[in-house]
DNA sequence: GGAGGCCTCGGAAGG
DNA sequence: CGAGGCCTCC
């Protein structure tokens, strides 16, 4: 396509903020104004005009994102956009630091540790300090150093700052820093980095580096950044020090969209940008083409009552559209009822597909109540958000495997599966070598390398063992840099044990991971085959295989089938953003659910629900509804609860009210059905050890008579009936028949049951 | 090592 | 209430 062309189909603003391409451009994009259209317009342009493609970055936050952009700058530029540097910040600089790795004594083939990993490790830490699991909890710990790596502040600086340690005393968790100093240890012995860590590391390379730093500043003459709202601190320094040469930094974000700030994002990044660059041309794209002027003014009139924001005015061409309807229930059940009632009319008489709705909720816990209602209607649905493939257990241990064929000092890796499938390594030789690692100051594979040398004091049966498993891994390892992915890869799963282990269980989820299995494997061979029709037969081995998926994280992969996508879509407003349905249903606008009870503690955690439910608003095109429950239960207790002040915020004129309840407050609440539960009869139920009379029976209203035919109610099975009876009491079992659960032996000693 | 009971705790989520 | 981690028992 010629530059011509494209640059018609932009509006004016757009087209200026197009052409506009030497020096610092800031273009705040508001909702559904064409952001990414303008985005991938602006690097098709720079191409056009004849910039190599080598001297340009685009960074995006999701892989969702960059591989959307990739594909649409194909579609203009073709295979010009070929060098382009595109992809998340993490994958970017990942590269970098690969390519730089020896500046920073980092193995090439470092690993990356996922959330999961750093937590298990610092719960090893924690142990190993001999500190409370209670206090110090690994989430948190993980949080807090997570937030001292996205400020720049390294494990050694942490132990000096004053002011934080002066904050981990008062919330009586004074031993953080001495975890994170140990953490940053246990890292590099590993060879390993921790997802913060590739960016705190660029931040290390560049600063300690000047020459490496001058030289992406040559390399990166345009950067552009997209979704610049949600940057933390650490990405903020690294983007303003590589544009510093050229200073042609293009940032394009929504502050009214910035959602983020609880995972380190910093909205003052976009708000002070004009400070950081004083020569700034700023654009706003402020013409709305997704949704209808309602939800538009509905969405700005939120969003006026935020005090911090930059100046902008989104407006519309679009038709008027119907009102925001909002929508009463008695209880969160009913509210499901009333939402897929809504989208089942809605479908009938206007004929829309599934793939029109969504339905848009603050937590996760929101979603059953709406699955229930749909499912009886026969809707189909998609829930998103949830375990993605790669997190899957049987996936992590096959993916450890090869994560230790590549770097054997992987400690992580390491610990998952050395004993997995079991081989006789048990937990107390796995802490004997840790303690000699850390007395030593070498890793793991170091240890069991040379376990004569360091003698942790394993005997020799064990020992045996570990040098079969030393023997293995490195006979995993000559592999990979000799064989494809899929030889290796494939050579591994099976040696190991693992598909044996997993072939073998003929349970339904024991197959789904068999499968699942097969699937990566699958995944490995088609890597191989479409790599080596390349010439240089080194890009298809597994450690560049691994490369590439470490920052994986994507659940969703694409489905083919149309029918299969065909589904109405639930997931909470943060997953949506980026998103657009013709249908909007947000519900469960509730004070303290919707905005968030947590969030009203000061007016910028408020701000930012508040722009939360802007994003929910302008993820409609046709029509928004909004519902609410009068009573929800939470944690098995029915609460009471007001609508939104969202709701209230919202100019009259845009909504449709349901009709007012002649008493509009808790009377309603006597027509709600209990919800029906099993409460544990004490005295029918088995006493734990603490309840043991000494030496004495157990309760002598236990299940003494229970006997074959009789039906029990059991807390979580159900009710069944009693099928055998083997053993004297109290150590009897039972082997009852659940409709529900299926066959289940009971020691009656433990069994949560009550004889119907 | 697996099964089952006890205990705890409950936000949103990208790489 | 219910999921997930931990602990205990066999």
């Amino acid at each position: 396509m010629s530059p011509q062309n494209y640059l018609n189909e932009l509006n004016e603003i757009q087209r200026q903020a197009v052409e506009c391409t030497e020096g610092p451009v800031m273009i705040i994009a508001g909702a559904g104004s064409g952001k990414t259209r303008v985005l991938t317009y602006r690097i098709a342009h720079l191409i056009h005009k004849g910039v190599d493609p080598f001297h340009i970055l685009a960074l995006t936050f999701t892989n969702k994102a960059a591989k959307e952009m990739k594909e649409r700058i194909t579609g203009i530029a073709g295979n010009h956009g070929k060098n382009l540097w595109m992809g998340t910040f993490h994958s970017v600089f990942a590269k970098i630091l690969r390519i730089e790795s020896e500046r920073i004594g980092y193995p090439r083939n470092f690993t990356i540790y996922d959330t999961e990993d750093s937590k298990n490790l610092l719960k090893d830490i924690i142990r190993e300090l001999d500190l409370d699991e209670k206090t110090y909890k690994t989430s948190l710990v993980y949080n807090r150093i997570s937030a001292a790596k996205n400020s720049l502040v390294s494990a050694q600086q942490y132990g000096l700052n004053e002011k934080i340690l002066e904050e981990d005393r008062k919330s009586a968790k004074p031993k953080i820093t001495e975890i994170y100093s140990k953490y940053s240890m246990r890292c590099f012995k590993a060879g390993a980095m921790d997802f913060d860590d590739l960016l705190f590391k660029t931040n290390l390379l560049f600063k300690n580096h000047a020459d490496v730093l001058q030289k992406y500043q040559e390399k990166f003459r345009y950067i552009l950044v997209d979704e610049y709202q949600d940057t933390n601190f650490s990405q903020y320094v690294i983007i303003n020090q590589l544009a510093a040469r050229f200073e042609n930094i293009c940032v394009v974000g929504d502050d009214a969209q910035s959602i983020y700030s609880f995972r380190g994002a910093n909205i003052q990044n976009i708000l002070n940008f004009e400070k950081d660059y004083p020569d700034l041309n700023t654009f706003k794209l402020e013409q709305n083409y997704r949704s209808t002027q309602t939800i538009v003014n509905a969405a700005n009139s939120i969003i006026a009552n935020n005090k911090e924001q930059l100046t902008k005015k989104v407006w519309t061409a679009n038709v008027p559209g119907d009102k925001i309807r909002v929508m009463r229930a008695l209880t969160d059940n009913e509210e499901g009822y009333q939402v897929a009632g809504s989208i089942f009319e809605t479908l009938n008489s206007l004929q829309a597909k599934y793939n029109h709705f969504a339905i848009l909720y603050r937590t996760n816990a929101q979603s059953r109540a709406m699955e229930e209602a749909l499912r009886k209607l026969n809707i189909p649905y998609r829930i998103y958000g949830g375990i993605s493939f790669y997190q899957r257990k049987e996936i992590k241990d096959l993916l450890a495997y090869f994560r230790l064929a590549i770097n054997p000092h992987d400690e992580e890796a390491l610990k998952r599966i050395i004993n997995y499938p079991a081989r006789g390594i048990g937990q107390t030789s796995i802490d004997k070598i840790i303690a000699a690692a850390a007395d030593n100051d070498v890793s793991l594979f170091t240890v069991l390398e040379n376990l004569k040398d360091f003698d942790p004091g394993i005997n020799a049966g064990t020992s045996s063992k570990i040098n079969d498993f030393v023997a293995m891994v490195r006979s995993f390892g000559v592999m990979v840099s000799a064989k494809n992915a899929f030889e290796t890869g494939n050579h591994i799963a099976t040696s190991s044990g693992i598909l044996h282990d997993l072939y073998n269980d003929k349970t339904p989820e024991g197959v789904s991971r068999y499968e699942n299995l097969q699937e990566l494997i699958n995944a490995l061979k088609e890597f191989s085959e479409s790599s080596s029709e390349t010439e240089n037969p080194q890009t298809n081995t597994l450690d560049l295989f691994m490369q590439d998926i470490a920052l994986l994280t994507d659940a969703d992969k694409e489905t083919d089938d149309p029918l299969e996508k065909n589904r109405v879509s639930l997931m909470t407003i943060h997953s949506a953003k980026g998103l657009e349905f013709p249908y909007v249903y947000v519900v469960g606008l509730e004070e303290n659910l919707f905005p968030s009870q947590m969030a009203l503690n000061s007016r910028e955690e408020l701000e930012e629900e508040r722009r939360l439910f802007y994003v929910a608003l302008t993820r409609a095109e046709t029509k928004v509804t909004l519902s609410y429950a009068v009573s929800r239960y939470k944690w098995g207790n029915q609460i009471f609860c007001e609508p939104s002040r969202f709701i209230e915020e919202l100019d009259e004129q845009h909504l449709e009210m349901p009709a007012a309840p002649a008493n509009r407050q808790r009377d309603e609440t006597w027509s709600i059905q209990p919800k029906q539960s099993f409460k544990t009869e004490k005295k029918l139920v088995k006493l734990n050890n603490s309840a043991r009379p000494a030496g004495g029976n157990y309760n002598p209203e236990d299940l003494k008579d229970l006997r074959v035919g009789m039906e029990v109610t059991h807390q979580r099975f159900g009710t069944g009936k009693v099928i055998s009876m083997e053993g004297t009491f109290p150590n009897n079992k039972a082997t009852v028949q659940f409709p529900e659960a299926g066959l289940k032996q009971l020691l009656l000693r433990f069994a949560m049951l009550k004889i119907v």
